[in-house]
Formats: structure tokens, C-alpha cells, sequence
DNA sequence: AAAAAAG
């Protein structure tokens, strides 16, 4: 935040603090007011405006005009909009009146963060209560318009204007609407293509501005791709149903997973899904595939049964990157357009999982997928999904308001989006169209595209259903629909809606085929028997041998520290020059630890489900383009999202379970890179992470740590 | 219990 912002906050915080024996407001304007105490911590901790300078100066953290507008104190106009959300908050004006009201709220927090920071959000009680919470409420909501009122919004007004203007001529030609939508990926990407030197091959690719980031991915995966040559992979499917009695011999396979997991990077495509889906939790998926169960035993109540029995079956078959070898998707009966488009997205060789799936779904089967994220799941599903429109209907699809016939439905709106700048470059490879329906946006544009005819729908199950309720949306017609990240999309919430929604799509296709249905996940387990016995006919289960953990390249640490002392612990933590993802339990904590970590001269952003999508966006934005290297984030981004370069993942709240502490870690250590995990846990959740840790077969050093001490330092260099 | 997903 801007000093300003941070001084409001800390007024806040003082003014708690004083209520309990601790500092007073720094602020005069604030009841308590007393000087500054240089004895406390956080006050020291924070730069001042010169001391930032010089560490930019240094190099230490690039100079942004951004941040510069904060060291000059409180003038957030400048800042605000360009990028951190909060340090436009604070200049904002109404919010940071309000601010110190939440500040309170946060110091609160600090000492019993959580149990506070709940009732903030959640508590319109506490609102009554509290005057100043009365105004905390209102505050909020001011958040959230102050994403808007932030200058991003005021540059992404202009783009949407021009991305309504392209709508217009998208109904004329489809084609150029294409080249809007990959306009608008880029937007998003652009951060990340600058960056990454794959980019300029992007460029020719036009449409595809938004693979370029993939590109970024695919870069990595162009390593692994080596590894593919050793797929013979085709091998798997044939005998994949056979395989699955094998899984006790997948230990091995995992090995070829190994090989695999580059491939994974090779796909450009799926980098990006992959960024999101953790590669390294697929990688223990084989293994969850039985972890969860046990978690569900464990912790959950137990699934009956008849789920871990197909589960089972599910997890049968494994291919084998080996097998993938030599394979090529023309091989494995994708056309030549999409060949090319893969090709010039980074995927010239098809890997382990798509390669295992491919045919399956090209041949009309259910099939169930199960792969580390970035191990080329979308384009597992995505490519042969488009394959089978053209075989279904290619006579229809220019017709206007045609009505969609696939659907891919994805857990976050950021997983929707990534997952459309994959399939988008496909589909309009051979003149398909997609659109993204998902929540959190104006209606305009997507009924707009829906009534103009499209083929692919990729979104979120809310908007979906919303629009389909109120008749702008038919999926008679669907003839193949994708559930991304299958297994969450089956938690309490995600299940009915997902359910209605299949319920409306096709039986059959056209030509009296049954009506497909693909399930992925990199956690892919019995939690999805309920839709697969409800939706899926003899569903072929595929999954990717993936790396083990002996195998990978994530260093697991648990850090055992006092509650009173975990805020401060993770302030060192990610104090480090690395990109680092904390991921928080509630939205509350999320943003108060977010707050802190500006308050102490640490640029950081949050990411969470209080955001209004733009601010959700941008704040992405802002890590991936390294405007920050600090994201606070809920487990909306535990999924799906993806960050080049995140070095250090640090749990400030344990995970419920097993998948969430896979699909968290998966943030980092991606494409072979060196990646640190570290979760902090009070001392009465010791036995639960070990728990989370056996069943995601992690091994990791817990030790004790409180602030200043040298493990948190190390940890905090990497 | 929380978070996500419609507003």
C-alpha cells in the first residue's frame, strides 16, 4: 500500500492495539493517537519512502511507476491504477477513510488474525457493533469498486470498448472476432509474453497472442518434449482397460511418468493449464487416486464404498511416457489444421496423456483423464473435442445463432480463461468458434456471442446455468462436455449445478452416437463416481505416469510456529526476492496478510473471492508480469493458475487435505525448476499435516521456527 | 469451516 494507505492502516491497527494494552494510533486523527513506538516491529520493517527508493535504485525491486506513486506516499491516483489494487484502495479516498476501520479490523487479526478477520467480511453483526465496522461493510463494497475506479479499470474500459466494437464485426466475420479474442488473451497475457522470449515465435501465430504466454510454459515443456520420443504411449491405450489391474505396477510407470512430466512443458498449450494445474500434484494423483480415499476415510466422511471401487477401476490404466514415442497427433487421428495449430502453439509431439486419450475420444468414448497439471490435459481433451465438431457438424457452423455443442466447464474463472486460450487457437484453426461464460462480468458480451452462433463454450458452472436459465443459452445440442479439475467440480456446491447443467446437454449426437462426456483432474478420484455412474457410459480411464517424489524438484519444509508469531514469520518469508504464492484459508486473512506485507515495504497483492473479477485479473496480472512477486491468494487459486517462476509457495493456513496441498505446491517448481513448499503450522496441527503429508506421500523436515530465526531466513532466500 | 460459483 501507499505509505499513506499504510499509515491508515496502521492508525487502525494502533488504535486495536492500544483497545488491548498495545501501541495507539499513530495517527492524530485518530482517538489514541500516540508518536509512533520505534520499538515495534512491523513500524521498522516498513521502508519509508527513501529507503524504498534506494532498494529500487539497487535494483533490489524494479523501479515501477506503480510503486514509485506509493514511496511518494499516499498518491494513489498514480498508483492506483496502475496495478496494485490496494495502493490505489488507500489514495482512493473513500476507502481509506474506511480503511482504518478494516485496519482495526486486521490488528484484530493480527493477534487472533483469523477469529477476527471473519467476523469483518462475513460479520454484518459485527458492523452493528462496531461503528466503525458499520463503515467497514460499506468499505468492502468500496473495494470492490475500487478495482473499477483503479486505473486498470479505467484501461480496461477503453479495451472493453473496443472489444464491443470488435463484437460487432465479429457477427460479420467470425474470423477477425478471433483475432479480437486473441487480442484480448493477450491483454491478459501480455504481461507474461513480454517476459517470456517464446513470445516473438508467437507473434506469426497471430491468433494465438494469448498462447504466446502458454509459449512461456511450452518452453519449458519443449525439454520434456525429449522425453516424448519415448512414448510409445499408444501402447497404454490399447491395453489401458487391461492396465488398470496394473496399477500395482505403476510404481514403474511412474517413472515413465517422469519422462512424461517434460512433455508436459513442451506443450504450450497446456503450460498454461498447467500453471494452473499443478504438475506436481497429478504427479502424486496415481497415488491420490487411493490418497483420497483415505483422506475421505480420515477426515471426510468416509465415500462409501462402492466409490473407492471405482475409483479403481478409474485408475486403472496408465500410460507410459515411453509409449508416446514417435507418436504424432496426425497419428492419433487429429487433422492437419489442428496438427499445425498445436504445432505452432509448442506442441509438435502429443504427450503421455494425450496421446493416452486422444483416440479414445476421437473414437466417442467417456473418458476419464487423469495428469499433472501442464501435463497437457487441455489439449488432451480440447484438440479431439474440436476434431469430433467437425466430424458432427462442420455444415453448421457458421450458421448464426447456432447453439453450442461442446461444453468445458472449469472451478475459476481464471482456470475458464486459461483453458479458452488454449481450445480457442484449435477451434479456429478450422473455423470453430469459442466463448467464455463465466461470472463476475457484464451479460452483454456473452449473450451478444451467443446469439450471434458459437461452437465451444468454456466457463464457470454459475454463469452457465444462470444464462441458461434465462433461455439465452441452450445445450440441446451439446454433444461433448469437458469437466476440468472433474474431482473439485464434484464438492458440495459445484455438484448440483454441474449436474443440471449435463442434464441439459445431449443424449445423442446427430447420428444417434451417445452424447460424450470427459472427465480431467490431476487429482481425477472417486469423488467423481457419483457423475461418472449418473453421466458416463464405460468410460476409458487414462492417466500419466508422473514424477514421484523422490523425483521432484520441490523442497517440502513445515514450520512450527506460535500463532502470535505466524504473521511475523511470514514476513520474512516473503521478504525474499522470489515470486512467492501464500496461500491463506479465508479471503480475510488473505487480504489482511496481503495488506501487512505492503505495509512493510513488501510488494504483494491478494487474490480472492471478495475481488470483483477485474481486480481478481489484475492482481493475477500482477504477479505473473512481476509488478509484485507476492500473491495472497485463497484456494481460488490453488487450481488452474499458473505463474512462471513462482519459487516459494508458503501455506500460512495448513490445507484441508491432501489435494489441496498438492494442487497448492504445484504452484512452484514447475518445469523442472527448483520450487520450496512451506507450510506453517501451530503446534496442535502437527498430527494433521503429517497426515496431509502421508497421504500426498511427501516427506517433509518439520521444525520449529519463530521470527528471526536462520531456517526462516534460508527459507525465505530461495 | 471455508472457498468457489450467479447477482
Amino acid at each position: 500500500m501507499a505509505p499513506y494507505d499504510k499509515g491508515a492502516r496502521q492508525r487502525a491497527d494502533d488504535r486495536v492495539r492500544h483497545a488491548n494494552g498495545t501501541p495507539a494510533a499513530r495517527s492524530s486523527k485518530h482517538r489514541g493517537f500516540r508518536a509512533a513506538d520505534p520499538s515495534q516491529p512491523r513500524q521498522k520493517q516498513r521502508w519509508d519512502a527513501e529507503a524504498r527508493r534506494g532498494r529500487e535504485a539497487q535494483g533490489e525491486r524494479p523501479a515501477r511507476p506503480n510503486w514509485e506513486p506509493r514511496d511518494g506516499g499516499q498518491r494513489r491516483d498514480d498508483r492506483g491504477g496502475r496495478g496494485f489494487d490496494r495502493n490505489d484502495r488507500a489514495p482512493r479516498r473513500f476507502d481509506r477513510d474506511d480503511r482504518a476501520p478494516r485496519r482495526d479490523q486486521d490488528d484484530r487479526p493480527r493477534r487472533f488474525d483469523r477469529d477476527d478477520r471473519a467476523p469483518r467480511r462475513d460479520s454484518d453483526d459485527r458492523a452493528p457493533r462496531r461503528f466503525d465496522r458499520d463503515d467497514r461493510a460499506p468499505r468492502r463494497f468500496d473495494r470492490d469498486d475500487r478495482a473499477p475506479r483503479r486505473f486498470d479499470r479505467d484501461d480496461r474500459a477503453p479495451r472493453r470498448f473496443d472489444r464491443e466494437d470488435r463484437a460487432p464485426r465479429r457477427d460479420d466475420d467470425r474470423t477477425p472476432r478471433r483475432f479480437d479474442r486473441d487480442d484480448r488473451a493477450p491483454r491478459r497475457d501480455q504481461d507474461d509474453r513480454p517476459r517470456r522470449f517464446d513470445r516473438d515465435d508467437r507473434a506469426p501465430r497471430r491468433d494465438s497472442d494469448d498462447r504466446a504466454p502458454r509459449r512461456f510454459d511450452r518452453d519449458d515443456r519443449a525439454p520434456r518434449r525429449f522425453d516424448r520420443d519415448d512414448r510409445a504411449p499408444r501402447r497404454d491405450q490399447d491395453d489401458r482397460a487391461p492396465r488398470r489391474f496394473d496399477r500395482d505396477d505403476r510404481a514403474p510407470r511412474r517413472f515413465d511418468r517422469d519422462d512424461r512430466a517434460p512433455r508436459r512443458f513442451d506443450r504450450d498449450d497446456r503450460a498454461p493449464r498447467r500453471f494452473d494445474r499443478d504438475e506436481r500434484p497429478q504427479r502424486r494423483s496415481f497415488d491420490d487416486a487411493r490418497a483420497p480415499r483415505r483422506d475421505r476415510e480420515d477426515s471426510r466422511q468416509a465415500y462409501v464404498p462402492a466409490d473407492d471401487v471405482k475409483l479403481e477401476k478409474l485408475q486403472a490404466e496408465a500410460t507410459v511416457a515411453a509409449d508416446v514415442e514417435g507418436v504424432t497427433f496426425t497419428d492419433l487421428g487429429i487433422g492437419g489444421n489442428i496438427s499445425r495449430t498445436l504445432a505452432e502453439m509448442g506442441a509438435t509431439s502429443p504427450f503421455p496423456i494425450q496421446a493416452a486419450t486422444i483416440p479414445d475420444v476421437l473414437a466417442g468414448k467417456d473418458v476419464l483423464g487423469r495428469g499433472r497439471t501442464g501435463s497437457g490435459k487441455t489439449i488432451a481433451f480440447g484438440a479431439p473435442l474440436v476434431e469430433k465438431l467437425m466430424e458432427h457438424g462442420g455444415g453448421t457452423k457458421r450458421k448464426m445463432g447456432r447453439a453450442p455443442r461442446a461444453l468445458i466447464l472449469a472451478p475459476t474463472r481464471e482456470l475458464a480463461l486459461q483453458i479458452d486460450r488454449t481450445v480457442q487457437p484449435i477451434a479456429r484453426s478450422v473455423g470453430l468458434f469459442t466463448t467464455q461464460i463465466y461470472g463476475g462480468v457484464p451479460y452483454g458480451r456473452q449473450e451478444g456471442a451467443l446469439e450471434r452462433g458459437v461452437d465451444i463454450i468454456v466457463g464457470t458452472p454459475g454463469r452457465v446455468q444462470d444464462l441458461m436459465n434465462k433461455g439465452k443459452l441452450d445445450l440441446s445440442e451439446v454433444v461433448v462436455s469437458v469437466l476440468d479439475e472433474a474431482d473439485h467440480m464434484c464438492d458440495l456446491g459445484f455438484l448440483e449445478p454441474v449436474r443440471e447443467i449435463l442434464s441439459a446437454t445431449a443424449e445423442v449426437t446427430p447420428h444417434g452416437d451417445r452424447a460424450q462426456k470427459l472427465l480431467f483432474s490431476a487429482t481425477l478420484d472417486a469423488q467423481v463416481a457419483s457423475l461418472v455412474s449418473e453421466f458416463l457410459h464405460e468410460p476409458s480411464v487414462h492417466e500419466v505416469a508422473g514424477e514421484d517424489q523422490a523425483s521432484s524438484t520441490i523442497d517440502h519444509r513445515v514450520l512450527v510456529v506460535e500463532q502470535r508469531q505466524k504473521d511475523q514469520v511470514l514476513e520474512e518469508l516473503v521478504a525474499g526476492d522470489g515470486k512467492t504464492i501464500v496461500f491463506a484459508r479465508t479471503r480475510a486473512y488473505a487480504e489482511r496478510l496481503a495488506d501487512q506485507f505492503e505495509d512493510a515495504g513488501i510488494r504483494a497483492t491478494s487474490l480472492h473471492g471478495d475481488l470483483n473479477q477485474s481486480r481478481r485479473t489484475r492482481n493475477l496480472q500482477l504477479l505473473t508480469s512481476g509488478r509484485v512477486n507476492v500473491l495472497v491468494a485463497t484456494d481460488v487459486a490453488a487450481r488452474g493458475i499458473h505463474v512462471d517462476d513462482v519459487s516459494l509457495v508458503v501455506q500460512a493456513d495448513a490445507p484441508d487435505d491432501y489435494k489441496a496441498y498438492m494442487h497448492r505446491s504445484g504452484r512452484t517448481g514447475r518445469a523442472g525448476k527448483e520450487g520450496t513448499v512451506v507450510t506453517l503450522v501451530p503446534r496442535g496441527r502437527i498430527r494433521k499435516i503429517e497426515g496431509i503429508l502421508e497421504n500426498a506421500e511427501i516427506e517433509a523436515d518439520l521444525v520449529q521456527a519463530a521470527p528471526g530465526d536462520g531456517i526462516v531466513a534460508e527459507l525465505a532466500a530461495r
